[in-house]
DNA sequence: AGTTCTAATTATCAATAGATTAATTAAGCT
DNA sequence: AGCTTAATTAATCTATTGATAATTAGAACT
């Protein structure tokens, strides 16, 4: 094994590379929104190289605002599962005063904004399939904020009985039929860019009005079912 | 740039590590069983070396069984889609001499066993969010075998009309939605590792019991939804 | 039992990519 | 104008990993 000299070229003018100084707490935001973007897109195999030259700087400065590759994506994807919900869904949800219907068109037609987008599907499943332990936390979030309010305006909606006792996982199920309808139709579209020519309006609006149909007549059978393995 | 000489050392009697000579052909087939498995966990992370470990072989003798990684995971995407359509599928979902429902439990039993597997689930998101061009293959396949048939039992079912025309993007989607949230389902339970204690049989069958209740209310509406962008 | 064929191993190569370091440069505030 | 420090340049380390070349040995055949 050779030794190792480190030598170092003393540089004396070299063509600079257009420098902007920004303050350290916007670069940071900076290289986060631009990590965003790219990890949706390539996933855990994007490189700081090339993260780095699309942000416009320097490969090492990267390592200045963050000590590892794999920090700087668990940020990303805590960003990206914080942003996933705005605090008005849980008031619009539970508004007993607007039809159920109602409720859950503007609610999703929101949500596909935010949550059902591709940026997020995309990072939402790499970090799936990576098995971080980020998705248990945010199904659990849908669970408390999303299914489980859903179950109640169902219950109201398909039955005047007022003593259910607490959520079953059969219930859940029956509402998770219809977010995982329209998760499935967002993964088709932005992982395997599977293209329709519809009117999404029109298909969430069908889609919800089938749902609920059929919950008014199957939805109270749930009330004396046993759950079993 | 200093001289590369090749100099190999030539080892005189060294440990050897215990060899089972197979027939090619033989060969090939556990080096393919043992990569589906290995990169359905993996995906294109996964490493050659580990690959060749876990099969109790060395890693170069991948390569002379196929010419490069990229080839060899092209091959387990292959084999995963071909696999997962049954030949006698297409016969149990145009028979209409079974009623729809029955059709399509006994159908998604199957379908749950096959393909909506851990495995096949896995290696399907990976080869999507890469970006492979076979998922686009695979869609296209349930449409013709799956969507469309099923769309022409839901018109027999809940319309005398003959005269529809073709099959609109609008009907499509109307059963996709079943079928992707049974995708869904299946995500979250091999992707994301979300446990339910339900009954499957159960959940099966009042999916598509209620989907169905809804179809007969629903699904003639689409009869003259114009589609628009 | 020796010969031969070739499956499988051993030993490397070469390229990539995460991470670090030191010196230098320059933006922008006071 | 001077100072502070953000950012670049440039070089490099180190580990990993896809891939190849050279060597060894299992078993079928004579």
């Amino acid at each position: 094994m050779p030794p190792k000299v480190a030598k170092r070229k003393i540089s004396k003018k070299t063509p600079q590379k257009s420098r902007v100084r920004m303050a350290p707490s916007q670069r940071r935001e900076l290289i986060l929104a631009g990590a965003i973007d790219y990890f949706a897109e390539l996933g855990f195999t994007g490189k700081t190289r090339e993260l780095s030259e699309r942000l416009g700087i320097t490969q090492p400065l990267l390592y200045r605002y963050f000590p590892s590759k794999q920090v700087l994506m668990e940020e990303v994807f805590e960003i990206i599962f914080l942003d996933s919900w705005q605090k008005e869904w849980d008031a619009l949800l539970e508004n007993s005063s607007i039809p159920l219907k109602k409720r859950l068109v503007t609610f999703y037609q929101q949500y596909f904004e935010d949550s059902f987008s591709r940026r997020w599907i995309r990072v939402y499943l790499y970090s799936g399939l990576a098995g971080t332990g980020m998705n248990q936390k945010y199904l659990k979030m849908i669970r408390q904020r999303l299914i489980d309010p859903v179950c109640m305006a169902l219950r109201a909606l398909c039955s005047d009985d007022k003593n259910w006792g607490p959520i079953s996982d059969d219930e859940r199920e029956f509402v998770w039929v219809l977010h995982g309808s329209f998760f499935a139709y967002a993964t088709r579209k932005y992982i395997f860019n599977h293209e329709t020519k519809i009117n999404f309006e029109g298909y969430l609006t069908r889609s919800i009005e089938n749902f609920l149909d059929g919950a008014k007549a199957n939805y109270p059978k749930l009330r004396s079912v046993k759950t079993s393995s």
